[in-house]
DNA sequence: ATAAAGGTTTAGGTTTGTCTAAATTTTATT
DNA sequence: AATAAAATTTAGACAAACCTAAACCTTTAT
């Protein structure tokens, strides 16, 4: 089944809500897409009339079965495209977020398995996240947020929880990136900024705003995860 | 300015149909697009609208200065990545139009000029078009259809007249493509058919509307020729 | 030179995806 | 438990890109 740009967008930020909490409210899906509520409304009972989600009016709503096979598949042209881009076309891992989200609706379902093969079927995209196989089965780090580290473990970098323009500036200025391996030398209860120290570097400072978005994997520990693949 | 994909295919078909005669008609392009005459007018005032035609109703149509850049940057677009998907992803001469139509649409610039350093800024596409540089300039292929080609003169193929599964297949039958050096051994006045010789193979023969899609280069001759840049 | 034929445009309507404003349902408060 | 607030849906409109049918030019043929 063939879908339009637009309901590809809906399915896709359905499924990224989702990974946040269970059901997903009208409102929120209209901020995730910049939209009004009204128009989510229109699309909710177009993509529920496919049979791509579980949907009561009022009550919030989740991908089915069939929804998240799809959304998996945009999300995995997504992250293959993104990784095309950095690895191979030599873009920064900060520019490749608007030209994947392109990418990910050409449909030719031939042209993402070879792609995949071509870049050796990578398992991990620029920013860190898991790209889903063919299959919609994907690796799952073990990953802890910078806040919750404990003092004095090393730790790499292996993803970051948004792709804003002004968060990887500063990280970028910062010298952290996927890979970055630091540990955390102090904690400071007043604002909650943490001290912080990478190899080759003097320590530093990052704030709690930014120590939040930051993911990282205690070095060794890795795990495949099973997903919908009815 | 950006252009909506269907503005975009609208000036790509009448850049086409302008290589075969000067002006383009509405019914020409009509039938170009599979689609009703009615809603080429709607489209080309859009177009006129913003200054990519010279039109005047009832009189046909060119495309202006600016309308030619455009298209320009399509077909480069298009022949960038037809030459990526064969050359890079593997896929055959015969099944990348479909995809690379899809392609030509990724709207980023910066995307097009990485793509073309990344292949090492290819001057010709996979079915023997000549790719458009970033200023719309390309090279041109002092080209012979097959039919006007002297007796006994050693030739390669270096176009095919149409992208048609129907004469793809034939030509994967008889073993021609791109690059395919031949001669021409008899001619038959009765049916316009041909006697060819390709290296390596018995000679055999093909028909007048075969050959009329076959474009060839005499060994060695290429020219540099200029376009629309200001 | 004029009528028929053919090509082109206009008029009015449809679908997709969006919107605002109003109505409805759920939730939160007292 | 009743009501105020917030979230959601419905109703009605709009733009883009398409359509059919009818009107309008241009070309062709007699």
């Amino acid at each position: 089944m063939k879908f339009s740009v637009s309901e590809e967008n809906y399915i896709k930020s359905i499924y990224h809500l989702q990974q946040q909490g269970e059901v997903v409210s009208t409102n929120d899906l209209a901020s995730e897409l910049q939209t009004k509520a009204a128009s989510v409304t229109d699309m909710l009972k177009k993509l529920n009339g496919k049979n791509l989600l579980n949907y009561e009016r009022y009550q919030g709503f989740t991908l089915s079965d069939e929804g998240t096979k799809v959304a998996l598949s945009i999300v995995r042209k997504h992250r293959l495209w993104e990784y095309f881009l950095v690895h191979e076309l030599e873009f920064g891992w900060d520019e490749v977020h608007d030209i994947a989200e392109e990418l990910e609706h050409i449909s030719s379902p031939l042209l993402v398995e070879k792609l995949d093969s071509y870049l050796s079927h990578p398992k991990f995209d620029p920013h860190g996240d898991p790209i889903p196989d063919i299959n919609g089965k994907m690796e799952l780090r073990k990953q802890v947020n910078l806040i919750d580290l404990p003092l004095d473990v090393e730790a790499e970098v292996s993803a970051v929880g948004s792709q804003s323009t002004e968060l990887l500036e500063l990280l970028k200025h910062k010298n952290i990136g996927i890979g970055t391996v630091l540990t955390v030398l102090r904690k400071f209860t007043f604002d909650n900024s943490l001290e912080i120290k990478v190899r080759n570097f003097p320590p530093f400072s990052i704030s709690q705003q930014l120590a939040q978005t930051l993911f990282l994997k205690p070095l060794y520990g890795s795990t495949t995860v099973g997903s919908i693949s009815k």
